[in-house]
DNA sequence: CTTGATTCCGAAAGCGCTTTCGGAATAGCG
DNA sequence: CGCTATTCCGAAAGCGCTTTCGGAATCAAG
């Protein structure tokens, strides 16, 4: 198997290699014909050009970079598969390259950026769960590569995102359980240097103080990203001596530990209990009970995203895009009006 | 900010190019003294070689792909991640890319290899969920691309592989369900151009024939992989005069939907209906009741598949990389004793 | 016809790095 | 001290492609 070169396609077509390259690169000065020929030729041959040495020679990385969230905790990434398969529908339609590279440790995460912006492989980079203050961030602002980042962080004015509105999403969690008739409402927060965390929280306690209800810091827990951190933040509310009737939970994966944990205590989550995540995991409508969620729209983030990117990169400003979404309540059955005290 | 190129540092040092990449690479024909001041002041200046043009200097591409199953299903996806995490901390220890390619159609995933093998910016590629009769893997072959399959083929034997031992994994679990005194045990199975499919479903037979349980081929359906498939199937098996009293289904996502059509019964699974799954995933200790199944260790199997990788495009023979892991029986609660014809 | 404007293509210079080759300087040996 | 080995580095030729520049051929216009 002969490789096809520019320079073996040249030969075949008694042209120079400058010329065959300008023919189908579309140059303007290259007769319809002779285009005609050479682009022929070319599919004839299966030729696909040396994309390594394009890259040299234009100095156009062709790829962009996802760096993957490190801490990742398996239960909660179904998004990132989903998020990955729509940046890549979204190149595709350039040819261009997605690479996944990730941080050993999230100390590491600033000279992984460094090293990916120095190599110059990349055109673009998305990054996920920002936190309040991110360095990511400033690095690659400080380093002028394109970038989007699937969140926000606390001073999100001039660089590009996308995200959903979990504040008021809580906020309106809140209400749907005011209305239910919830009073004592807790709420299992995660860490809030992920300033998603913080959103959740804020939203959280406007829409207890929106509707006159006064907030209990000790209704407050703080848990990791995990099934097991959430089952255990339930279990201390749980025990206090005046539990709530209702969680909130800042992720579906935390959630459906507290959904573990009610159950464990021989309540029922949805009567005795009533649980509402965040995230709209497909996998909630197996838990038991099938959790009620505030929904992100992921369908198509991930084109969306790449799309962004794209356009950022062909020179848009990064400030015209920031897209905001907005989450809905799907009730499935760990919600409930209260019924009074249990326990 | 100044790029720092190969020149840059031959300026500073009044060096040649060449010399500072030889002192860079490691080559013996410099000097321990010039070396080391070459390799100070490339740190002092951080600089990165352009990965672009070591690759067209070298010929190596410096990169691997993984190739995205087409028709992903959300719900089974979590091993991609994982997956995805390992392969990259495997090359990390290079600094090669992982690139994430997927093609647009099944039917595109030949053309998508035969552009990758082309365009050489990939040193290697690996692939997951191969079919019975696999065109990829003749492809890869073909075009002579290191490879690894995640899973094997009908024709296992001149290629590289990392599997779980399904079969047995399901003739175990058949053993188990008989000592649980099932006899009608029913099978959920996926499309058999998948290979696992195939196997699974052989496990299953041999499993009860072994056990002198004749096959019934009336408890045998075939459903795509995801929840709602695996209800649909359940229902069937369910609403036939004479249904099992025990489920095995080919993956956990099916096992799920199982579980969802028992309770829509009224039945009560792990009790009335014992239903086993496959995968493990780490969900499945949250859905109604909690999944019993027989777990795979994909604990660090991307790294594996990663070092496998390297290994073979190293030089290794592919036929000297055919990993077999086997799965194990981990009981939840959707199993339990046959208590007698319910229905 | 001549002149100037167009059209179309060849030649050549890179992109930033690697690697071979040869030669100068130094060392080892008799 | 002369001669062959070594050690160490500079020079230069690519890798496969893009892109600028200029020139030959063709065209339209005067």
């Amino acid at each position: 198997m002969q490789k096809v070169s520019l320079k073996f396609l040249a030969k075949e077509l008694g042209l120079a290699e400058g010329t065959v390259s300008r023919a189908l690169n579309g140059y303007s000065d290259i007769s319809e014909a002779t285009k005609d020929r050479v682009i022929a030729c070319a599919n004839k041959h299966n030729y696909k050009a040396n994309q390594t040495a394009r890259r040299l020679a234009t100095g156009v990385a062709e790829a962009v970079a996802y760096l993957m969230p490190a801490n990742t905790n398996a239960l909660s990434e179904p998004f990132v598969s989903q998020l990955l398969e729509g940046l890549g529908q979204s190149l595709a339609k350039r040819n261009w390259d997605l690479l996944v590279v990730q941080a050993s440790s999230s100390e590491d995460e600033a000279e992984t950026i460094a090293k990916l912006s120095r190599s110059g492989k990349v055109s673009g980079v998305v990054i996920s769960r920002p936190y309040k203050q991110d360095s990511r961030i400033e690095l690659l602002q400080k380093y002028k590569v394109p970038f989007i980042v699937h969140g926000r962080s606390v001073s999100h004015s001039d660089y590009a995102w996308y995200d959903v509105d979990s504040q008021t999403a809580f906020m309106d969690a809140v209400d749907h359980l005011i209305v239910l008739g919830h009073r004592r409402i807790g709420f299992i927060g995660a860490p809030t240097y992920y300033h998603f965390a913080q959103m959740r929280l804020d939203g959280y306690r406007s829409g207890l103080i929106s509707n006159g209800v006064g907030v209990d810091e000790s209704l407050i827990e703080v848990a990791e990203l995990s099934d097991d951190a959430g089952e255990r933040a339930a279990v201390n509310m749980l025990k206090s001596p005046m539990p709530p009737s209702a969680i909130l939970c800042a992720t579906d994966t935390q959630a459906i530990g507290a959904l573990s944990a009610i159950r464990a205590q021989g309540l029922d989550a949805g009567k005795d209990v009533s649980v509402i995540g965040y995230d709209g995991l497909a996998f909630g409508k197996h838990t038991n009970p099938p959790l009620t969620t505030m929904a992100q729209p992921l369908a198509h983030s991930g084109r969306q995203i790449g799309d962004m990117l794209l356009a950022i990169i062909d020179g848009g400003k990064p400030t015209d895009f920031q897209e905001l979404r907005s989450a809905e309540l799907v009730r499935r059955m760990s919600d409930g009006p209260f019924l009074g005290h249990k326990n």
